[in-house]
DNA sequence: CGGCATCCGAATGGATACTG
DNA sequence: CAGTATCCATTCGGATGCCG
């Protein structure tokens, strides 16, 4: 019952004027898929995201932010208080997504000592 | 019962050092998501591979290939006859993942039209 | 057919400095 | 704190040509 990715409401991934290979894109670029599994546990701060994705420059971190809310993925709310606080939190539809991403980085931890074993068998 | 991605044997992905992150990203790379994907039906041929992502160049789907045939995902093939006939087949591991990532795009095939309507209304 | 090697323009992305 | 702007090195990745 795997099953190819069907397409539904007639999408296609593959295909590369389909919008949704696009999301595809914005969803596992670099840092969209750590930034969405970051997300899935509440709303967090810029900073507090910046901490949690290790590795991500304040650039990058920012980009991908506004990649995603364009997307409607994630809502931005500023406070508008001094000092600044502004969260990220997950929609409805970025929080379908953000599950998928959670679950293919357990299937990741999961292989994970297979793959071990393949890096050291080159 | 989302959950965080848990660190059932101690990996995280949010670690730039954990060998997790790096799996994750040949997974998520710009092609490893198609790659994978395409897959999941059976194996196929290199060129069949290519056709079947869109857009992918010769040499970019090489260098999937040998990243995902490092990490012991994928198998290679070479049937050594004339002309070359190579085909590539998921591992049991590169299964397990592939199959997370065919979710994770049906995921992206369910909130389309709501990213659509999000860039629209951009 | 299934590659690899080379070239080179384009895009990525980090560091730094600055702002409200 | 939460960004923006600029600079610049690195990388990406397509095009081309060649080989078994």
């Amino acid at each position: 019952m795997t099953g190819t990715a069907d397409e539904t409401q007639g999408y296609d991934v593959f295909a590369t004027r389909c919008p949704s290979r696009q999301t595809l894109e914005t969803v596992t670029g670099r840092w969209g898929a750590l930034t969405l599994a970051a997300l899935v546990d509440g709303p967090l701060r810029f900073g507090a995201l910046r901490r949690r994705v290790d590795g991500v420059s304040e650039k990058m971190l920012s980009q991908t932010l506004k990649l995603l809310e364009a997307d409607g993925l994630l809502t931005r709310t500023d406070h508008g208080t001094a000092p600044p606080m502004v969260d990220y939190a997950l929609t409805d539809p970025g929080a379908l997504v953000a599950d998928a991403v959670v679950r293919l980085v357990d299937a990741v931890y999961a292989v994970q000592p297979a793959v071990q074993q393949a890096r050291n068998s080159a």
